[in-house]
DNA sequence: CCATGTGAATTGCTTCACAGCA
DNA sequence: TGCTGTGAAGCAATTCACATGG
């Protein structure tokens, strides 16, 4: 199990996972790899391949069963514990995932909530206080935080990014528009709704001088 | 230029756009494909590859003429036309999106938004009344809405999709943690915390047997 | 008989290394 | 000389196709 596996495989098989936790409220016990890629977007050659790595949870001609594939995917993912998060960053977006009741659910437990701004600061927003960032550091370290989520203005995000790795963080979720430069061992994603709307315009606009070409 | 360009090409294009756009604001005139990488988290010989597929825009032994490579990426993207777009739920994220001043600074226009609870219908959230489902299509036609993006709750999400596309959405961007079934001809692209999420709590967790596999 | 698991074949992406040009 | 532009090489990911076993 210590071939490097590659993000894409990863996302899909989050993937996998997202569509078994379905499967598995609605009371359904099998899954064939055809059907897992049918409904998270791929073939079901990519969907042994990816399993394979991990070992063989599949029955041959019968498929997968459900509830032990869950519980695999979450093993190997990680998921078999929670893990604490802090959101540094209260604007639309840090507010907007604070209010977000389903990481709980999940296994993210929202721990700690910082901006800069004084008129923020002390306010509860879904049971969670919002402090000054100066207290960043002793909050990462007392709270065993392992997950940073950066909702800051772009300007601030590369320090408090730095500050939240330096008291403890494994993990960086990055909001800001900016590539974040870190130590190697941290992980990193970034979303931004900018790039994706960007990237949507190419398609869109790319299909259609594809079309020209045909006629 | 007819040559299928692959997802992280356009990503990365994206990334390199957003770092122009501020040394452009900065008045840099001029970048290395080695500056370029570093700051958008690539190699040098990727930022010429990817610029190769669309012609050659630097000078050798020079470097690229920011204002110049800007332009010829907006271009290449498909951003040096406006774009209207609708947001479908204003929920948590519906609403911090509305609220999110870059877009219009970027090209897109949010011109509608729909939610289906009857307290929400004739809210005006940054200029824009929030409508019931039932006027999506006319509303489409209408204001000529090429991008819809889904703030649903994931039950209404692909629906909400399906009439959007019907109504004439040529991409989507997606919230809700579903795979839509769309026809290939709408670009989609999708955003879920949780799935990115677990991506990080893989990559700490597979660091941290690696490392075992080390002792 | 049916769907998994998996080497082999293929496709596609990234990196290399250097020719070409300001 | 310095950095771009680009074929060729190398590597990684996906798809194929079939042996395997419930």
């Amino acid at each position: 199990m210590a071939r490097k596996i590659s993000d894409s495989t990863v996302r899909r098989l989050s993937r996998y996972l997202r569509r078994l936790r379905n499967l598995d409220r609605q009371e359904v016990k099998v899954v064939s790899s055809r059907e897992l890629a049918e409904s998270t977007g791929t073939t079901a050659a990519q969907v042994r391949k990816d399993l394979s790595h991990f070992g063989s949870f599949g029955k041959r001609g019968h498929g997968y069963a459900v509830p032990e594939l869950r519980v695999r995917l979450e093993e190997i993912l990680g998921l078999t514990r929670r893990w604490r998060v802090a959101v540094l960053g209260v604007g639309k977006i840090g507010s907007a995932l604070l209010g977000y009741g389903f990481f709980a659910q999940r296994g993210f437990d929202v721990v700690a909530a910082f901006d800069s701004d004084r008129t923020k600061i002390g306010w509860e927003l879904s049971g969670v206080r919002v402090q000054p960032l100066s207290e960043l550091e002793p909050t990462f370290v007392d709270r065993e935080i392992s997950i940073a989520i950066i909702a800051t203005p772009v300007e601030a995000a590369q320090e408090v990014a730095t500050r939240a790795v330096r008291a403890g963080a494994r993990a960086i979720l990055n909001f800001a528009p900016i590539k974040l430069h870190l130590s190697p061992d941290v992980a990193v994603r970034e979303m931004d709704v900018t790039l994706e709307l960007e990237g949507l315009c190419y398609m869109v606009t790319a299909a259609g001088s594809a079309a020209e070409d045909i006629e």
